[in-house]
DNA sequence: ACCCGAGTTGACAATCATTCTCAACTCGTC
DNA sequence: GACGAGTTGAGAATGATTGTCAACTCGGGT
């Protein structure tokens, strides 16, 4: 193996903190094109498409979380960087996040229970949050 | 309430069968377009949009289950009709259907806590299965 | 300060799944 | 056998996301 590929070296231009900014500046979940705009509004003038590489960086690099809205569009939320999961406000969008070994535990024992291996799972909690209830 | 509004009349047409038959002739989740090719194999012809629309049906109805992959793309999959949950093969998309209370009951209790109501949840686990292994 | 190559960017074209449009068609019924 | 509502299909339209590629920017030498 000729390949140490080590980390490639991640440039930190003005777009990449823009953004990085951005999603330091609200908590719930945007579509990267609400992103662009609200980078717009800023005054960081930011390309879509670099939006769109700049946010699946950061999803890799695990800095940020990625859902899928009912039609299919993804959304991207700043997190925590230990395993979670989200409570979403249906009508507002509020997040918080969850955690807890009996989830974790209940998923790995069903896959177990059917001899899968290397399991992983996703789960999201959707509801009326108290301020909108 | 004027509205009766009873189960606004569904005629079984020859394409809708031809897609619930297709459905029931698989047991992993396949992609609109996969099933659309699937009718062609069989030589029914059933148009793209019909089968799109079809899929919407039987999934409004919970008779098929719809998930997204990674990309957003959106698969479909005969279900029962219980709540549940999937244990999906990442490599060959063998599909097992999971349930239990744990998972409801911690899902409710975290949304309980965070004062959430109306509380919805989905959840799949993906995971190597023993014949992959 | 100046040069250079690799990493980046942005405008725009290209993809691709999904939905829309709407005239032609089919069912079950009268 | 005709009627009207529900359906269908071909193709256009939409919309998010990705690819293209020439111009640009960074940071490390020199």
């Amino acid at each position: 193996m000729t390949s140490t590929d080590p980390t490639p070296p991640l440039r930190p231009t003005r777009q990449r903190k823009a953004v990085a900014e951005a999603m330091a500046s609200f908590a719930d979940f945007r579509s990267a094109q609400e992103i662009h705009e609200l980078l717009g509004d800023r005054g960081e003038q930011v390309g879509l498409a670099t939006v769109y590489r700049t946010l699946q960086r950061l999803a890799d690099a695990g800095e940020v979380d990625v859902l899928r809205t009912e039609d299919g569009e993804a959304i991207y939320r700043r997190c925590s960087d230990t395993h979670h999961h989200h409570l979403v406000c249906r009508s507002c969008g509020a997040t918080v996040e969850v955690e807890g070994p009996t989830v974790e535990r209940w998923t790995s024992s069903m896959a177990a229970e059917h001899g899968y291996a290397d399991v992983s799972h996703t789960l999201e909690i959707f509801g009326t949050c108290p301020r909108c209830a």
